[in-house]
DNA sequence: CGAACCCTTGATGGCGATCAAACGCCGTGG
DNA sequence: CCACGGCGTTTGATCGCCATCAAGGGTTCG
């Protein structure tokens, strides 16, 4: 692979505190390859040959059941996914698809659980991000089961601003279609949820969102008291 | 600790594949307690002090955000819990309650922390069991967006069936209203699911479930379709 | 024996899905 | 360069699933 993105990889949680030989394994092993929008990288079911990790652009995970589908996540670069998967090496429960043209660093999955046996500080470190996956599933499980659909929006709106910096302004980044499947409803009733918050503190133009007033949006939504 | 339950626990795949020596230290620094029904064992938003092992009786895990609480597991023995919370130090996310009189083992959280820390095997089986954790609430997640109420029932016997042994019959362990909560649904609610299901393969009487026909049930439940 | 409480069944209401149509944006092709 | 067509978004109307409210029957426990 070419070098310009290695230190940005090996900044990730995943691959920041292993053994140094054994990160340029990693990459020596991997495959850094180009992909067009809209290219399903894997579907559910598979045998996963692959960690992915985006570099680049943007990735879908979605997943069915019966006729239905819906959105898991959407991944943001740098990012890795589907570590689940390959750790216990067992068909993939999610369809990846590119949104965006994207970059994507391919490590085989026999040689991550290969370097993860070897190396125990990958291993750690794979132990704490599952486990705050874990964590964030956890939390996306209760949203769905006890909020409604404009409170879930008020929610997403307040952890997307707290991700990013202060300020107020969030940038979608991907159609609004898919940020209701996301938040589980249809892309009709995300323009109505749009249009209950604005009545909050929120104006939306677009795919710019502006958080006016924090304070309200909050008391509607209800967010999360527990940090981290 | 009294010896008797030791095998059991040692039979876990958490703990299955560790040290000997180890092991004995995990046993000798907790505590075998027996909780009363209906007693918090702990609550989300606190420290976690131990990882938790239920050797017999019931636990729910439960969530709640704003006013609104729902049920996200009913543990049953022998199975640890929690242990996301620990490995991380973070605040637990859930609230623990007996629901019958119960034995649990309390293993001290920094123990265990220092103890993975210690011993590859015990690593290993903690990222396989997180890893294992989060494909369940992948499931879990996308069942609660993907199928109704009448669905999520008619899937959960077929998980319960399969869980046990053959023979269609199924005992609910915990209190209807329970079942409701924790499939994301009211118990009025859950009582019209279990008649429309009456219709598709499935006799209820109380809290014995049996299903009368698997094929009719499979049909309208439509169960998930990748292993594991 | 009485009082809770759980479960069930019926009636009503609200949230969100579906159906439908209009608008705007963007890319393509004339 | 403009016209057209496709698609995403929005808004309105209707429908269906599920929550809520209400009441009655059964069981358990004091």
């Amino acid at each position: 692979m070419r070098t310009g993105e290695k230190p940005e990889i090996a900044r990730l949680p995943l691959f920041r505190e292993m053994d140094e030989a054994k990160r340029e394994r990693v990459f020596a092993g991997s495959f850094l390859q180009v992909f067009p929008p809209q290219l399903t990288l894997f579907e559910a079911g598979q045998h996963p040959d692959f960690l992915h990790v985006l570099v680049d652009g943007l990735v879908e995970l979605s997943a069915s059941s019966g006729d239905r589908d819906t959105t898991m996540r959407i991944v943001e670069p740098v990012t890795s996914f589907i570590l689940a998967a390959v750790v216990n090496d067992l068909p993939y429960l999610m369809t990846a698809r590119t949104l965006e043209a994207s970059r994507i660093l391919l490590v085989p999955a026999a040689l991550v659980r290969e370097l993860i046996n070897q190396d125990t500080a990958l291993m750690q470190a794979t132990m704490h991000e599952l486990a705050l996956a874990y964590r964030g599933l956890v939390r996306a499980l209760v949203d769905m089961k006890t909020r409604q659909s404009a409170e879930r929006l008020g929610n997403y709106l307040l952890r997307q601003q707290a991700r990013r910096q202060e300020g107020g302004l969030i940038q979608l980044q991907a159609e609004k279609r898919l940020l209701a499947s996301l938040l589980g409803m249809t892309p009709e009733n995300l323009s109505r949820a749009f249009s209950v918050l604005s009545n909050h503190g929120v104006r939306v133009e677009g795919s710019n969102i502006t958080i006016a007033d924090h304070e309200a949006l909050s008391a509607f939504a209800h967010p999360d008291k527990i940090p981290v």
